[in-house]
Formats: structure tokens, C-alpha cells, sequence
RNA sequence: GCACCAUUAGCUCAGUUGGAUAGAGCAACGGAUUUCUAAUCCGUAGGUCAGUGGUUCGAGCCCACUAUGGUGUACCA
């Protein structure tokens, strides 16, 4: 309710120039208490400017609402000037403000005319999506979703790693052991235990390495062997993480591999030395920084002249911004990365200053395992597909156990198990390290995925014997604690969807989904829709269809499945 | 060695730009069910916000130092 905020400020300031400056939209909070009231202006800050207690400059603000028909009540503690709306004005202002379509259309200027590219998910070719994957692809899409719901232009991007020595590796160890048909019928698995079997062997036969590079060699010079054996290990994996993706609801608008960008590469460097920023140190080809910086260099060619990661990540970045013109590119990887981006961020900064602040890396913490080093090459990861496939087993024992009637079991077991796993990821800030524990991953109690879905099968039901309903409501029917405390919590959402962009955040939309799945509960508990007289039944339902279209946003912003029945 | 990040209840975490009595979930204990779906709700118990100092009318939040853990530190990605 920004406008009355709005109207306290000019009444405020009608009374008291002098604390025009001190005083604006921001200087207003909420009260953790509700008791209080709704919204909160602590008169700290205005004791110097007016030379008298807090206390004292509330008691005298107050005075200036007597007879204000907007609060119910305007009241002073310990300094703070409490105003509390009168609960019908609000509880339509709330309803018919979420309830129109115009309102999300609103919420889509935000973003109008500027485009957001995101790179996540990003797994490396030829091996198997593993649980560590997940982060990225998760968090990344749901802030796709999040700037596209704000009316973003986005760019999904899958910047595959799709190049490097590892091929001549596994190109020598097919060559050796297999063949493109049984690559073809086994799959990704198997592309996963050849690359295995040859670290494993590799350790007592030192040569296979210098076999690997001489084969990567082959692939950079475009022989058709290895041109063939590199885009059979394309497809095979992409037939496995589509597999994936479609089942996470993941979708990319660019699938570009860094092997896209190696025509790019010499271009790149060209670029840069164009500007003065390279020089050769110990051999190699790098752009140093200013001691201020406190970087060691960014290596753009080994002193064998080949490139590295940060070349290409250099050459995509250029690419991306000439061919998105984009507001904001972020890179949503592992916080092991950071310096790693910093150097990328700040040679573009040298290369185009009005790349400045453009580029962001969204960094997440670290995923680790009791006791176990995880590793491709020793093949002990925990592949995701399996994670998601206990999940769903789970889900479906607890469905029989229920005896519950749901037509589609496996489905919807599959859509649950799906939900817990990544509310699991999304319910805590990105930058925390998490430890992967297969019963907390796999926990359906309290604050997880299944439980805001449950909520959500709630609410429907609700809907769905209700029957269809007028669209009139009575306020008066609304004011109870449970209604009321409904009604404030959904206005919340413009704020915390807001707030989820600002930071890159979807913990921030999880956490609110939480809020509004524990209010929506209690509302449950102590009011009945269905049955009641035709003035509450029409009433409460249309509060409950507004909480529907917040909640199931919420839902889709971060990508938890919704589903009728559980 | 240096740099960055983290530290809040037994465990996992929230905590808006510094503001009122630091909040949830799990685990523990007690209660509610012929129900619009109990994967729910209500209650009890659980805190030196890692430590010390500083800034401020006011610090979990800002600053400095210390401790513990994590990550990075030029030819891997």
C-alpha cells in the first residue's frame, strides 16, 4: 500500500518541513509483531532534526491522523508511530489488486526492453549428469523464470563443455576397447566407464596420456575420425541430460558448447592485443592486472600457444554481448569459480568499459559428501537420474501405504519425488555449502517440496467443491485473524519476487511459498469453505483463488511441479 | 603466506535498507482426526547470534582483530 505510505509522508510533511529530507517511502517497516499494526515509522532519526525525544515526536505525529478514516488505529510505542489500516479498505485493496490480470502485466514493466543472459547447467560432455549438476541447473532456471516473469527478455544458455583433452582421451580408449555401435546402444553409462577404465589404466601405462593429447589433436585439426567419434559423444549425452531436462521442466533458448567459440579464438586474442592489454610472461601469452586488483594474470595462451578456459570464456562474453546486447549476463557456477570469473569480468572491463557491471557471476555453494571424494574419473558420483528415481520410489511407497485413489501413481510419484529434490536446493541461499544427505534430500515432513505441493492439492480441492463462485465477496467476512493474516501474507509476493531478483535469489521466493503455505494452513484448519453459508462460501473462495494464482506463480517460478491430487 | 566466503537452538536454516520480546522446520515431549485430504494444525522445551574490541540513541546485521571451517591462489575446466 505504497500509496498511503505516500499519503503519511505529505501530511507528515505538511505539519513538519524541516523533516522533508529524512522522510520517505523507505523510512517506513513492518512490524514483526501484527499486533502493532501494519505498517511502522520509527522516529528515531527525526530526534536531531527536531531536537526532542522519539517518544516525544511520535506522541505529536499521531496527533495529525485524528479522524483518519484509512488506519483503524495510529499509535505510539517506545518511539515508534504505528498505523493500522482499517482491515476492509485493505482486504479489497489486496483482493482486487491480485486478482486482475493487469497486475502481473504491471509487475512485467520491470524488466521492459532489457535482456538478461544465463548461462547454468553447463555439464561436460560424456559424462554423466551427476548430483552436482543439479545446483546449477536448478538455481539457473529458476532465476530464468524469475526475470522472465518480470518481463525480461532472457537467454537461456547451455554452454556445454564440450572441448577439451578429455575426448582424445576416451577417443584412444574406444579406438581400443569398443566401437561406435556399442557406444551408440550402451549411452552415456558407458561413455562413463570407458573414461574410467582409462584413468584407472593410465596410472600403470603413463603413455595412454600422450595417446589422449595426440588424439584431442586430431579433433582440433579436423580429422574426420575424431570429428565423428566427437559428435557421437555430443548426441549420446544430449540424449541423456534432454532426458533430464524434460523431466526438471529445463529449457535452454541456446545450446552453444565452447567448442562453438574455438573460430572465435584467435580473434579474441587479436582483439586484445589490438588494445595493448597483452604481454608475454614466462611464456605465455597473458593480460595482467593492477596491483590494486590483487589477480594474478589471466592466461590466454599456454607458452605451447594453446588457449585455456578463460580464452574462450573471453571470446563467448564478446560474443554474447555484441549478439544479445544484453542488461545482464550472469554465469551461475560453483563459488570455486570466483576468481576464475573475476578475471574474465575484468578483462572485458579493460576491453569495452561499457561492460562495466554487466556481467555477474551467481555463485553457489559448495555440494559435498560424507566421507567420499566425489570424482568423474574414479566414477563414483551420484548420478542424478538415480536421485530423482528414489525420490519417486519413495514417493510411490507412501502413496500405497496411504491406500490413496490417484489415477496417475507413477506420474505424479515422479512429480513429487521432483519437488522434494529441488525445494531440497532452492530452500537455502545459494552461497551455502551443502552436504548431501540422501534423508534430508528425500524428506517429505515440515518445510519441504512435498508439503507446498500438499498445500497446493488443498487449496484445489477446496476450489473444486466449491463449485463455481460468484467473484463477490464481502469484507466483512474477511477480517477474521486467519483470513486477515492470509490476505497481508499474499500481498507480500510483489515485494519478495522483486527482492528474488534483485539478489539472484529463489530462496527468497521458497522461503515466501513457506509463509504462505503455513498461513494458508492455519486459514484451513479454523475456516471452512465448503458448506458454509453462500455470503462466506463466495467470499473464501475467491480469497482462496487469489491465493492460487500468488501461490501456484510461486510454484512455477521456482519449478516445483504442481499437481491436482497426492 | 595472501585473498574471498561462511559461523544464529542438539541438527538444517530464516532474519528486508542497523530498530520493538532473535523466528521456522527436523529431532524430543504433550494434544487435535466420524475433516473442504493428518504429507496438516496447536502446545511444551530448546539461544553468551563463534570470541574480543569499536562505531551508533540503538548491532545478529556496519568496522577492526582473533578462532574454526570452506574455497581459490598462472599454463585443468
Amino acid at each position: 500500500m505504497n500509496d498511503l505510505k505516500i499519503r503519511i509522508i505529505e501530511k507528515l510533511n505538511g505539519a513538519y518541513p524541516s523533516i522533508k529530507e529524512a522522510l520517505g517511502v523507505s523510512s517506513f517497516e513492518n512490524p514483526k509483531n501484527p499486533d502493532h499494526g501494519d505498517i511502522s515509522l520509527p522516529c528515531f532519526k527525526f530526534s536531531s532534526l527536531l531536537k526532542k525525544s522519539p517518544n516525544f515526536i511520535a506522541e505529536e505525529f499521531r496527533t495529525v491522523f485524528f479522524n483518519d478514516s484509512s488506519f483503524e488505529s495510529v499509535s505510539n510505542i517506545n518511539g515508534y508511530l504505528n498505523f493500522k489500516y482499517d482491515k476492509r479498505t485493505y482486504i479489497s485493496f489486496v483482493l482486487e489488486k491480485y486478482a486482475s490480470g493487469s497486475f502481473f502485466n504491471k509487475m512485467k514493466e520491470t524488466g521492459r526492453g532489457k535482456t538478461v543472459v544465463i548461462d547454468y547447467s553447463h555439464p561436460n560432455v560424456a559424462k554423466n549428469m551427476g548430483i552436482h549438476n543439479l545446483r546449477s541447473t536448478i538455481i539457473g532456471q529458476s532465476i530464468y523464470n524469475i526475470y522472465n516473469f518480470l518481463g525480461y527478455r532472457t537467454v537461456g544458455v547451455n554452454h556445454l563443455g564440450d572441448w577439451g583433452t578429455q575426448f582424445g582421451k576416451l577417443m584412444w580408449a574406444l579406438e581400443q576397447w569398443s566401437s561406435f555401435g556399442e557406444v551408440e546402444e550402451k549411452g552415456i553409462l558407458f561413455l562413463n566407464e570407458m573414461y574410467v577404465r582409462f584413468h584407472t589404466e593410465a596410472e600403470v601405462h603413463p603413455e595412454y596420456e600422450e595417446h589422449a593429447r595426440v588424439w584431442f589433436k586430431k579433433l582440433e585439426d579436423g580429422d574426420e575420425t575424431a570429428l565423428k567419434w566427437w559428435k557421437l559423444f555430443i548426441k549420446v549425452s544430449m540424449d541423456a541430460y534432454n532426458g533430464i531436462y524434460i523431466r526438471l521442466n529445463v529449457k535452454f533458448d541456446h545450446i552453444t558448447g565452447e567448442s562453438f567459440y574455438i573460430p572465435f579464438l584467435e580473434d579474441t586474442v587479436k582483439k586484445l592485443e589490438n588494445k595493448n592489454l597483452t604481454e608475454i610472461s614466462e611464456g605465455a601469452l597473458v593480460v595482467k592486472f593492477e596491483d590494486t586488483d590483487n589477480m594474478p594474470p589471466c592466461l590466454l595462451k599456454k607458452s605451447d600457444g594453446a588457449t585455456l578456459y578463460a580464452t574462450r570464456d573471453i571470446a563467448a562474453a564478446m560474443y554474447r554481448l555484441t549478439e544479445f546486447d544484453p542488461y545482464r549476463i550472469l554465469y551461475v557456477t560453483d563459488v570455486a569459480q570466483e576468481l576464475h570469473f573475476a578475471q574474465v569480468f575484468k578483462v572485458m572491463e579493460m576491453f569495452d568499459p561499457g561492460s562495466k557491471g554487466k556481467f555477474c557471476h551467481i555463485k553457489f555453494g559448495r555440494l559435498s559428501f560424507p566421507n567420499v571424494q566425489m570424482s568423474t574419473r574414479k566414477g563414483n558420483i551420484v548420478p542424478l537420474s538415480e536421485v530423482l528415481d528414489r525420490a519417486r520410489d519413495k514417493v510411490i511407497g507412501i502413496i500405497e501405504e496411504r491406500n490413496a485413489d490417484i489415477a496417475d501413481k507413477f506420474t505424479t510419484a515422479d512429480k513429487i519425488g521432483i519437488g522434494a529434490v529441488i525445494f531440497n536446493d532452492l530452500s537455502v541461499s545459494r552461497i551455502k555449502n551443502i552436504e548431501f544427505d540422501w534423508d534430508k534430500t528425500l524428506s517429505f515432513d515440515g518445510e519441504t517440496g512435498p508439503h507446498i505441493q500438499y498445500s497446493y492439492v488443498r487449496l484445489l480441492n477446496i476450489l473444486e467443491k466449491a463449485g463455481l463462485i460468484s467473484g463477490k465477496y464481502d469484507t466483512a467476512l474477511l477480517e477474521d485473524e486467519f483470513s486477515y493474516e492470509l490476505i497481508r501474507c499474499i500481498d507480500r509476493f510483489e515485494s519478495k519476487v522483486l527482492q528474488a531478483c534483485d539478489e539472484n535469489e529463489p530462496s527468497v521466493i521458497s522461503n515466501y511459498l513457506i509463509e504462505l503455505s503455513k498461513c494458508f494452513n492455519r486459514f484451513y484448519q479454523n475456516n471452512r469453505v465448503v458448506g458454509e453459508n453462500a455470503d462466506i462460501l463466495n467470499s473464501r473462495a475467491f480469497l482462496i483463488s487469489t491465493l492460487r494464482t500468488v501461490y501456484g506463480r510461486c510454484m512455477e517460478l521456482l519449478g516445483i511441479p504442481q499437481i491436482e491430487k497426492m
